[in-house]
RNA sequence: GGAGAAAUGGCAGAGCGGUUGAAUGCGGCAGUCUUGAAAACUGUUUUAGUGAAAGCUAACGGGGGUUCGAAUCCCUCUUUCUCCGCCA
């Protein structure tokens, strides 16, 4: 959420900030700063009484040590007054309390400046264009023929385990799938990520602390009985270690990249874009998590993209970035870049990495600070990125190197594969 | 899953109804001494809210209760440890 201190100070700013999404959030900014108000005041008033009941309470003790049982008696009637008075303050503070939150949580964060306004996915920049269409066979086939052909994805057998959208992979596609995951990890690792493995199931604060929740509450698994979420993204459980954790400055940036499985149930999704292994329940995904100092997160988020970059290079496959429009950015970034694999077959972008600053969106939420050299504590800013996610990098590569007589798959794979063509 | 014990500041560890936001030790920081360092000695050292500041308020695993007053008593949840059971 954003914070009061930005809300207070820079109203105007973020007021303007915010139309990049494309509505107007004027009269949600004033309704905080007048909530804030209310609650101040409101808890000033009820500090003043408890610090009357106390200086009450020290007295009577002093009034029984000398043994003046009278007086006492009368200072605790004093004392029982006060006491009625302060819950009712307290009742009314947590209620405006919850009702300031509450307001908070609905307000998206302020995207940065070089968001541009706008509301829908056309609106977004392309901003990076690189690599060549691939050169196809006649009659080239989508990959979820491909994946038939040569055996590696069985949806069938997925929808019979569990449902749609949770694919099995086999042979070759299943060693893929691993030599992929390895690939990207060991690519974030040279450029000096730090691995983590984290659960898959977080508890309702960390939901609450990425911003997941209460935002996007019916689109994760839940297990009510225990109360736990699958991740939809290692972003979560990565992002939730500093919770309520005041860094060093001098730690800053910390930089983490994880493997995941994540779950998805995509309610309201349907039709063909979700065909074959376009939009999955259950997929695969690197994801770099980079925790920073607010003075420098735009470079590093630079970095970040130039890190993905090179993973697509790689992987010779042709793409693109977009810098997303307000109105199509997630609800916690404050900028987006958007990375898109051009899969030959279907003749279509697909969106395989989405790399983004939250500035100190989540880290307001997480509390997650660090002691600047003042010994003042500021929101850090955290960043994360798919590096990558992989079914829709699978389907491009299919779809890319697909030849009449099998897949040749790029050289960077061959070592993690121990095979070089389907 | 059953039985028992425990949870206090960066760490260790006292306190077990009344100036205890918290003894003591270690660590950290500053200083004295020293050419410098070590040792020794002296001082200092939690966080959040509010306020211009002084100050005030809150926090001893989380939540609730008893009391004029709770780190201290009660309830509850969570976590950790020990023993038993089960089991990758």
């Amino acid at each position: 959420m954003l914070t009061l201190n930005a809300i207070r100070n820079n109203t105007q700013e973020i007021i303007d900030r915010l139309a990049k999404r494309g509505i107007d959030r004027t009269a949600d900014i004033m309704q905080v700063i007048a909530l804030d108000e209310l609650k101040r005041a409101k808890q000033t008033q009820l500090e003043q009484n408890l610090a009357k009941a106390n200086t009450i309470a020290k007295d009577v003790g002093e009034l029984f040590k000398a043994g003046n049982r009278a007086q006492a008696d009368l200072k605790k009637e004093e004392s029982i007054q006060l006491k009625e008075e302060s819950r009712q303050l307290e009742t009314e503070l947590s209620e405006l309390e919850n009702q300031l939150t509450q307001k908070l949580y609905e307000i998206p964060n302020a995207p940065s400046a070089k968001v541009k306004t706008g509301k829908t996915p056309e609106e977004n920049e392309v901003v990076f264009e690189w690599g060549d269409n691939p050169v196809l066979p006649e009659n080239a086939k989508p990959h979820w023929e491909l994946t038939s052909q040569y055996q590696l994805v069985d949806f069938e057998l997925g929808n019979k385990i569990t449902g749609a959208g949770f694919p099995v992979y086999t042979g070759k596609g299943a060693r893929l799938q691993r030599a992929l995951i390895n690939f990207f990890l060991d690519e974030a690792l040279s450029a000096g990520y730090y691995e983590i493995q984290p659960p898959i199931l977080v508890n309702e604060a960390s939901g609450f602390g990425t911003g997941q929740l209460p935002d996007k509450e019916g689109q994760m698994y839940h297990s009510p009985i225990d109360n736990l979420y699958c991740i939809p993204t290692a972003e979560v459980p990565i992002t939730n270690m500093y919770r309520d954790v005041i860094l060093k400055e001098d730690e800053l940036p910390l930089k983490n990249v994880g493997y995941t499985p994540c779950f998805r149930r995509e309610a309201g999704s349907y039709g063909s874009h979700v065909r074959g292994l376009n939009r999955l329940h259950q997929f695969d995904k690197v994801e770099i998590v980079q925790i920073a100092h607010p003075d420098n997160s735009y470079e590093i988020l630079e970095n970040m993209v130039d890190h993905v970059k090179g993973l697509m290079r790689k992987l010779g496959l042709k793409f693109r970035i977009l810098r997303l429009c307000g109105g199509d950015m997630g609800f916690a970034s404050a900028l987006t870049y958007d990375f898109e694999a051009w899969s030959g077959a279907q003749q279509k972008w697909l969106e395989v990495s989405s790399v983004s600053n939250f500035e100190t969106f989540q880290a307001n939420r997480l509390k997650c600070r660090y002691k600047s050299k003042d010994g003042k504590n500021e929101f850090v800013h955290t960043l994360n990125g798919s590096a990558l996610a992989l079914p829709r990098i699978v389907a491009s590569l299919l779809e890319n190197y697909q030849t009449t007589d099998g897949i040749n798959l790029p050289e960077c794979l061959h070592p993690y594969l121990g095979f070089s063509k389907i």
